[in-house]
DNA sequence: CCTGAAACCTGTCTGC
DNA sequence: TGCAGACAGGTTTCAG
């Protein structure tokens, strides 16, 4: 499901439902749901602990728990993860991996269909962001960074934008879609790239990005609910439907083993 | 070091 | 209706 956009809307959703809140319990439905520690330690350190703060770093949920020594609680919701606020009286479902009981009477539910989703509680994060890539809304993403760092490698670009050790964040509509903006074919090779054509991609990522979140994320299967970008989509999941631009008809290829969707005509292999 | 492929999982949709 | 196959907002691990 969820890209740096989805990541966001959440975040900003759960600031306002959990901060301040005590977690009285929690139960762990699916162990290997957790990454770290076993679920018994889990259990015991998150106990009684209240949330001091919910921030994003790349794709990443990142709750502060006090008193000290300040924890981190850590979520990655990968393909199909989704947290959802529940009365206290909830029965568990069959895809609910975890289960957290608040201090307001309420529940936090993890749910995660494909159990790829990962839940860290430490109280060293840098040991989970430790190799994550610039942060697009930081000050470290710039044009002049990006092209310098374009020229260092000779990859594809869409295989590069994936990379979350490159630039943290994306994923694959949001590469697809700042690929058409910037009118650069997918497998492009990064150490091709000119200055004017960094521009133009630097400018998409963030346009992109900044209207992902503006429309709550993008919402597409039966997985993450309430966004809308999905309605200004140019090229993702739009396979032989027109280009807006052009009319040319959408193209998919595979790269990275993920499909890259394209528009022959706006985003020529040269 | 880099690349590509497999693995981790379950659900949905399409076509025969 | 049944069933096989393709495909899905991601990342880690392993082989070459």
């Amino acid at each position: 499901m969820p890209e740096l956009p989805e990541v966001e809307t959440i975040v900003r959703g759960l600031q306002i439902l959990l901060v301040g809140q005590t977690i009285l319990s929690a139960d762990v439905l699916w162990e290997r749901t957790l990454a770290t520690p076993s679920p018994p330690v889990f259990a015991r350190a998150i106990r009684g602990r209240s949330i001091v703060s919910i921030s994003r770093r790349a794709k990443f949920i990142h709750a502060l728990l006090s008193p000290p020594p300040v924890t981190s609680l850590i979520i990655h919701l990968r393909m199909s993860g989704d947290l959802r606020l529940e009365a206290g009286n909830y029965q568990t479902e069959t895809h609910d991996r975890l289960l957290f009981r608040l201090s307001d009477g309420k529940a936090l539910v993890f749910r995660d269909p494909r159990k790829f989703g990962r839940v860290w509680l430490t109280d060293d994060p840098t040991v989970v962001f430790g190799r994550l890539g610039v942060e697009p809304f930081s000050d470290g993403f710039t044009c002049s960074w990006l092209h310098e760092m374009l020229r260092r490698y000779h990859r594809p670009l869409k295989s590069l934008l994936l990379d979350q050790t490159f630039l943290a964040g994306l994923g694959n509509i949001y590469t697809d879609e700042a690929l058409h903006r910037s009118r650069l074919h997918p497998l492009r090779l990064s150490d091709t790239i000119s200055q004017e054509e960094a521009q133009r991609l630097y400018s998409a990522i963030l346009q992109v990005l900044q209207e992902g979140i503006a429309n709550n994320g993008a919402s597409i299967d039966w997985v993450y609910r309430g966004g809308g970008f999905q309605n200004h989509f140019r090229v993702y999941r739009r396979t032989g439907l027109p280009c807006p631009n052009c009319g040319t008809p959408i193209e998919r290829l595979i790269v990275h083993q993920r499909s890259a969707h394209f528009c022959p005509s706006c985003q020529p292999r040269n």
